[in-house]
DNA sequence: GACGATTATTTTAAGCTTAAAATAATTCAT
DNA sequence: ATGAATTATTTTAAGCTTAAAATAATCGTC
């Protein structure tokens, strides 16, 4: 039996925090736990549902608005993840018939992923109910407080870029 | 060839997403975004500074607040991930001498983790680096904005937790 | 006190993910 | 043009993660 369900009290990563903690940490922790929440309710609906993964239709959802295709390296940077493992991702996806490769006549090292028409359509299928679910989730938060969020996450975000490896020596305006 | 500099815009998930699309959908996206990204240099961090894996770090972050050890359930609860993989993850901290494993004199179907004195010291080690590399990654947002965005995400939290499976057969006050 | 239901954990099979090394094609400065 | 550096991708090995089924112990009820 597993028992996943998150009925009653969530003890989870940054519950346990205590309130003097430093106020980044128990924003980070706070951030998280709410993706893993959001990704799990997703990861699960897109199971049930539909009978796919979610790295798989975050790949579709990709190409989707790449009318053009992508390359292997562009849905590596989208997606945030290694390049390796896109090798994997589209093989499968290739072999399940949604996705199709063909090599660029300009650069014989890449190629271009496209989706293929049974690969829209299954997207296509799957759009509505995904964006109810995220809608669902987020349905407790006025579209005041979700701007609010949205600029705190993107001012998150800049500041994120701005620090760690070469912030020094950008050579950005 | 192409127009993406390796320090210039990144171009990531959420990026993509034309402006007129849902707002719920781009808050999502932005916060998942904003958490691969941390994520990503915290565990190139522990990875080049003190050869662990994140995950394992969790794991010793979880125990070094608990004083009196965690099962394996209220571990898988707290890491928010699925209990057959904290068997795994405990074989090998285990077998690396930074927990320890007893059974729980009381019920014989658990048992209680704890950090070993070695875990401790090597938590402790790395604790100092791990909570600058937080505030760096932070260091953009002022401590109002961290409060308000720490606020809109418990009000998220809530959110999601009171929608989904079981959200109406709730016996919460 | 036996028995069905529940709870805690492990096992299994498959898939995901990473970092690093390898391969292969292109670009650029001679 | 040649060769060094760069870029795109794949391979490899290890580890992480999940969902579902299996195992085993406890609980509740009669």
């Amino acid at each position: 039996m597993d028992q996943d369900a998150p009925i009653g009290p969530v003890t989870d990563r940054e519950s346990a925090l205590a309130r003097d903690d430093k106020l980044e940490l128990r924003v980070w922790l706070r951030l998280l736990t709410c993706a893993n929440l959001i990704e799990a309710r997703v990861r699960a609906g897109l199971r049930e549902d539909f009978s796919i993964t979610l790295p798989r239709f975050d790949l579709l959802a990709q190409l989707d608005r790449a009318p053009d295709g992508l390359t292997m390296g562009e849905l590596s940077d989208r997606l945030m993840v290694s390049n390796g493992n896109i090798t994997g991702l589209v093989e499968r996806l290739v072999s399940e018939g949604l996705i199709a490769r063909a090599p660029s006549p300009s650069d014989r090292r890449r190629s271009r992923v496209k989706l293929t028409p049974a690969g829209k359509r299954a997207f296509d299928a799957m759009t509505p109910t995904h964006e109810r679910w995220i809608d669902d989730l987020f349905a407790g938060l006025s579209r005041a407080e979700m701007a609010e969020l949205l600029a705190l996450l993107a001012k998150l975000k800049r500041s994120i870029q701005g620090s760690g490896p070469g912030a020094a020596l950008k050579d950005n305006p």
